[in-house]
DNA sequence: GATGAATGAGTATTCATTCAT
DNA sequence: GATGAATGAATACTCATTCAT
């Protein structure tokens, strides 16, 4: 946790340093991140970093956490459109929700994903639980579709799980990708709505294979789609 | 690409350069690999490296294309069972392939995945096309069993080869999660059939789960499983 | 010399802050104690340090000054027993005194010693004269006894001098491993009487040999001990 | 240890780096000490240091070691004058050599009283067994003059190693200021037989001094003086 | 062709001190 | 009078790379 002079700091500057912060942890790895690098940029005093954060360590983790938090918060703006949904209407909502922050805020979303893939020091030190939650999210929510009827009985929950992280995680990185193969244009930002419709059209179908994956009876569970 | 050098050396010394190489890549990221380890534990001359390759970029590189010809070779050593299957028996078959691989030699396999997820300056420098390759590959797969009638015309070929490497990507690491919780006694290699088949069941289901969600007739296909 | 804020202070922050310092140059020479501890341990602000000291070695030569007079005030606190007794009897009581300071508050004793092979810069800042004065006060003594015919003419006061401030100096330590050769059992205050008594037995060793060494008639001496 | 390409070192630069670190070691605690200072004297790049030692603790480590050896081969140049003499003129002859060295490279002895104080994590990584050993083998010396008759029975043989070391560690630094008030002097090496032999005169006394102290019969033991 | 010493910029972290609030 | 944030030089140590032998 960040010590309490952090939060004393004058919000622009506070903020300046986390964006910058954020950028050297979604683009290297921990080991490979740079304090130095950060205060260069952030044209503060190296040992400011100290009067802040506990050590590097305490700043990563303070990140993650803001990750999650940013990306929960995304999520929980727009409220779910229908309370008594299936697994995967459910899961479609979500997902769009996901890959919508991951759009938007995609510094912010590869740091989450890369501390999926931390070294487990560093891992067992976070706060949240992050990763290890995914997957047990995942496995509740199979169990409960299984007893609604809309998942197969014979379908192992832990397994399901594994099909809906190992999408969900490279999904933005693949919608991007797919959407616009030139970078340099979706760095301007032009016909981003034209990007965004052909990149939900690709999630549609994702959603659709695993829906029929799973699903009871696939063929029925396609006109409630949205 | 390694100087000419590098293929003088006596094969073991070559070989054991190679081997200790890759346990770093595969433990390490890119930046935070260490010549110095590599070369302390090979017990040659820190110059020497400079002498078999430019730089550390250079021998990552060859690494990397080493990892994927492994691989190449592994796959193809077990030929095909049947010529005219189609695509989902082949894919079942090719995973059970990849799977094996990353369980026979995991270092090699890490350090696959590893380059995947590195950062793109390092990866536009590479020979073979590995990764671009896999979702290439997998695009012209599903290109055929479109042809051939085994999946769904409305299915777009990219969107199938994003999951089939989603899967893919992850597998070894969840099925080796899956079938055996506990570290410890796998180290000790106890009872390897057992998690193998247990492993084998759990694949099995990923695979009916994507067969399910793409196939044309899903409900007929699984008649036709292994 | 500390600033007059130091002394308005109310006297419980103060003793405090003196304790913690006290230890911390107690445990850690000159240039590795660190103010950063001193103060995160006192919970005052890092500041507020150089508004009662003008820096680090005013801070550390206030400390030795306070431990010279806590030493002078534990020793005068008990009444030289008998105003004729010669040298030896005199040190004896004197050297008792002193070992027993040292063992009711180490640490301050603990700070003396280390001041005493401080480096020459920072010593010669030095208010009190501490060493020169210990050694300019055996001499004295030295020179009172060969008048008063107890010590031998042939001695001269500065190599006695010499013999008893090097015996003093590492007499506390010495005392405490020879008593107690398990630091465990003696930090748990066990059997405190009788490491006392053993303690007292070997000082009364030293101090028969020193006497031997140079008084008149040495064996008439051991009479008088005690 | 050092490692091999210390001593691969042209014996110049070697010496030159022995003799800088010595004196930065001499000077300074071992905390206190600075790897940076010693190379920016030496003229040579920071990362050499760590081609030569592990770390700053086996830099350290070797230091003590090789004044330890300089010391033995100083003490070992001049044998023993006469195989049967008692304890103390056996001590008086090894403390007139200790002291001897102590003159001669004083940097090299204070290097060596500074590892006696030495905190205990630090004493334990030594080679040699330097310090314990000193009060371990003048425990023995006592010990075999006691049964030889030279010394009292009912002296502590380990109180009388206490004695010894305690005037040994100290016995430099006195007979040096004893004997030359005035550093600058010294420091030109003027005079130095004049000093040597006041300080000559002075241990001479110490010695008797402590012969008396243990002896058995000290009104006799002075005409062997000598 | 191999060596391995030398380099100097890089790393995280700690420090005493200053000064605006 | 107290605060505590900011500073920048200091610390030990690691690194990839070069180059004379």
């Amino acid at each position: 946790m960040p010590k309490q002079t952090f939060f004393n700091l004058p919000p622009d500057k506070r903020d300046q340093l986390i964006a910058l912060a954020m950028n050297e942890f979604a683009d290297n790895d921990y080991e490979s991140a740079s304090l130095s690098r950060i205060v260069a940029r952030a044209g503060i005093a190296k040992g400011s970093v100290y009067q802040y954060f506990d050590d590097k360590a305490d700043l990563y983790l303070y990140l993650v956490e803001l990750a999650r938090q940013r990306k929960s918060e995304f999520m929980a703006q727009r409220p779910m459109p229908n309370r008594g949904m299936d697994l995967f209407a459910y899961l479609r909502w979500q997902m769009e929700q996901s890959v919508g922050f991951d759009l938007t805020d995609p510094q912010v979303a590869k740091l989450g994903y890369r501390f999926m893939r931390a070294p487990q020091p560093i891992k067992s030190r976070a706060i949240g639980q992050a990763q290890a939650d995914a997957h047990a999210y995942f496995v509740k929510l199979t169990q409960q579709a299984i007893r609604q009827g809309s998942v197969r009985k014979d379908v192992d929950p832990r397994i399901a799980a594994f099909m809906f992280s190992a999408v969900f995680t490279q999904l933005a990185d693949f919608l991007m990708a797919y959407a616009e193969p030139d970078p340099a244009a979706l760095a301007q930002g032009r016909r981003r709505a034209a990007l965004k419709k052909k990149a939900m059209r690709a999630f549609d179908q994702i959603m659709t294979m695993l829906e029929r994956g799973m699903a009871v009876a696939p063929a029925q569970r396609k006109k409630e789609r949205r």
